[in-house]
DNA sequence: GTTAGTGCAAACCTTTTGCAGCTCT
DNA sequence: AGAGCTGCAAAAGGTTTGCACTAAC
């Protein structure tokens, strides 16, 4: 979603455009990445160094609750935050690679299909859906291939193979 | 996922059985509901008073690292904290009405389909697949009807209807 | 001029960690 | 016996809240 489409759906609801939210708009729907609200609040703390990060997470709220948002966790790789995007484009669903870290979003027909198939199953009116899904990128496939060979030839060494554990530890963001 | 199998999975491992984790183990896989951990260590607790919520936060862990349970989060209906069920049966999608509350379990083709083609498609090994999906259940669709034509007949009224907001703020657990 | 929004400090909930002692195998 | 677990206390991470002040409409 455009943040001037973003901007007109808050207007109407007669929210405030104050300079925080300007600038915080700007900042998730130009992003490429998929942003948490600490880094969101770095990056908007670097052009307003008086932002407050409790106004970060305001706005978030507001703009999740405006359905203008959608709230991410990528199958907590990094920690337990939540990451958020711009409802733009199509429905996709968001693959994680749980070694690298790479996010890659699918989209495609079978998620218009399962949508399609819960609501006339159930009779469910759907308003958010959310797939993710976690795994290993092609890449990591080989590097993992070499890495478990490499531990089969010397079985004493201590490798500390990059498990997935589905849940890494509690992410310590470089300070 | 029966626990029996559990327990084997777990042996094999090296992981040893404790009092504890039988508990624990018995306790998810019963429980028709999907539970998060301080539920989890209520039930366990009413079995064994002395029981710590530390240990319940490290069963869990385990077992999800050891892919044995899934970790849910229910669109965060009721809060942030996160839920589990055992990896039995087949994949499915959760779909949470946030008038109610109540959560149903899809199974079904789509779902399949969507794993084979996000695993073609990136050429990815998929670990962890979850699909979640928030919006009104066909009874509340039409309990929230009915509140809309309500509030259109008394128009001063401040009527809270309730709103999905995707979030519910920080679940107050009764005491 | 109102009312909504901001910043600040402090609380809150959920989850993790360090460590001494206990217990499965 | 000894690695692995548990309980306890304390901390950490992420997020929300109360309140006085400020700014958008």
């Amino acid at each position: 979603m455009a943040p001037d489409s973003i901007k007109g759906s808050l207007r109407e609801k007669g929210v405030r455009l104050t300079r925080q939210r300007e600038l915080l708009l700007g900042l998730i729907d130009k992003s490429g990445e998929h942003l948490d609200a600490e880094r969101l609040f770095q990056l908007a703390k670097a052009q307003d160094p008086k932002l407050n990060r409790v106004t970060v997470y305001r706005t978030l709220k507001l703009l999740k609750q405006g359905g203008l948002v959608d709230e991410l966790d990528l199958m907590h790789y990094g920690g337990d935050q939540h990451y958020y995007e711009t409802r733009m484009k199509q429905e996709h669903a968001h693959v994680i690679c749980l070694r690298c870290g790479k996010v890659e979003e699918f989209f495609g027909e079978p998620l218009q299909r399962l949508r399609r198939q819960i609501e006339s199953h159930f009779g469910f009116h759907i308003l958010l859906a959310r797939t993710e899904v976690g795994g290993y990128c092609s890449h990591c496939q080989s590097l993992r291939a070499r890495e478990m060979e490499q531990a089969a030839r010397e079985p004493d060494a201590q490798h500390a193979l990059a498990e997935p554990d589905g849940h890494r530890s509690r992410a310590k963001r470089p300070a």
